[in-house]
DNA sequence: GTCTATATGCCGATAGAC
DNA sequence: GTCTATCGGCATATAGAC
């Protein structure tokens, strides 16, 4: 007999691809505004349906930010798994930074909401996305601590300290300035963010 | 013949003290929370009076809230003057980012709010706000210059990254990170951003 | 599942007594 | 100028037809 599994799979794909526009619009407009000043009548707008039809995809607004920070969180670490294991941790390093930005400097989502943002405290409250978020910055720290043992990243410098500072480049404010200004062009502003937050303002 | 100016300047006076002390509480506020999720009841009961007396002093939060921003920037432009003149341009641009920081870790209002804040826009479109900023601007781009004409800050970066990664510093998260670990004291956290800003994360 | 229409609650701002 | 009480609007979330 034939099995029924195709169809329901289109509507499951059909559904799934919803959902993933759905995420993709929250996404951007997360970037342009903050999780408080982004309204539900945003999303659906952008998307195209009804705001009702988004509650039955999502429970919550909350739900659906934390929805869309989780896939940006399991991009994060499908990213990582992509530098190769032989590079210097040093330029994985980079290679973490310059995602990053690269991911600012287009109005996508950051990693990180920025601090006082209210959708900090959502995600503090969230066990899945603290877990991943506690696995990536496993991974991270290791290549932090041979980087240090190798001399290529200051010794001098808490390990912790450095993550931090890694990580706060998800939502540095320098590339909006830069962007506002007109004056670079994308690519030219990340790397200068990269450039001083590796090698500072001070001359060497 | 008396003259009534003695009461009538108590008068002012309990006027400004009220003033400065709902002004107080709003940069405090506003360095807690986001401009959006600050609401003027947070205000009134951090004060103590009623929502409505705040109306009596500002017309709207926006009149509120600028008005903070302005006192938080006329107090940048006090501490700047304060840097001795013969001091060499790096130490004030340290000095600068030590009190910027100094502010982000003892919860104040920090100069810039975070660029996707509601309060940006207002900002923006207020020139007595931009006419100051400009001026501290013209001030610290003159010892960007210098410094970099003496050979101390990097004279590969160009001088307006340089000025923008300075104010980031006003409202950079690894302070709040650093602070919820607990496991540093402010004045450490202020040392170790000052540190990783200036001298970069690479060994030298 | 998608829509229109609506319930519910919060927040900025105002009215009006004192 | 301070208060209590309230308006008006907007945003989250839901009801109910299709």
């Amino acid at each position: 007999m034939q099995t029924p599994k195709p169809r329901v799979s289109f509507k499951e794909q059909m559904h799934l691809a919803r959902e993933e526009a759905i995420l993709q619009s929250t996404c951007r407009l997360l970037g342009e505004k903050s999780f408080d000043a982004m309204t539900m009548d945003d999303v659906a707008s952008a998307v195209g349906i009804a705001k009702a039809s988004l509650y039955k995809h999502f429970a919550s607004k909350e739900d659906l930010c934390r929805a869309a920070m989780l896939q940006i969180l399991e991009r994060g670490r499908a990213y990582l798994a992509t530098l190769s294991a032989d590079l210097p941790p040093l330029d994985k390093l980079r290679g973490l930074v310059r995602w990053l930005l690269e991911r600012l400097v287009t109005n996508e989502t950051p990693l990180l909401p920025s601090c006082n943002s209210g959708l900090r405290t959502v995600l503090m409250a969230d066990r899945q996305y603290l877990d991943g978020l506690m696995e990536v910055s496993d991974q991270i720290g290791q290549w932090i601590t041979e980087a240090q043992a190798e001399g290529t990243i200051n010794p001098a410098v808490p390990p912790l300290v450095v993550l931090y500072t890694l990580f706060a480049r998800a939502c540095d404010p320098v590339v909006g300035f830069l962007k506002d200004g007109g004056q670079y062009a994308d690519a030219e502003i990340v790397e200068l963010v990269l450039q001083t937050c590796f090698e500072g303002l001070r001359a060497r």
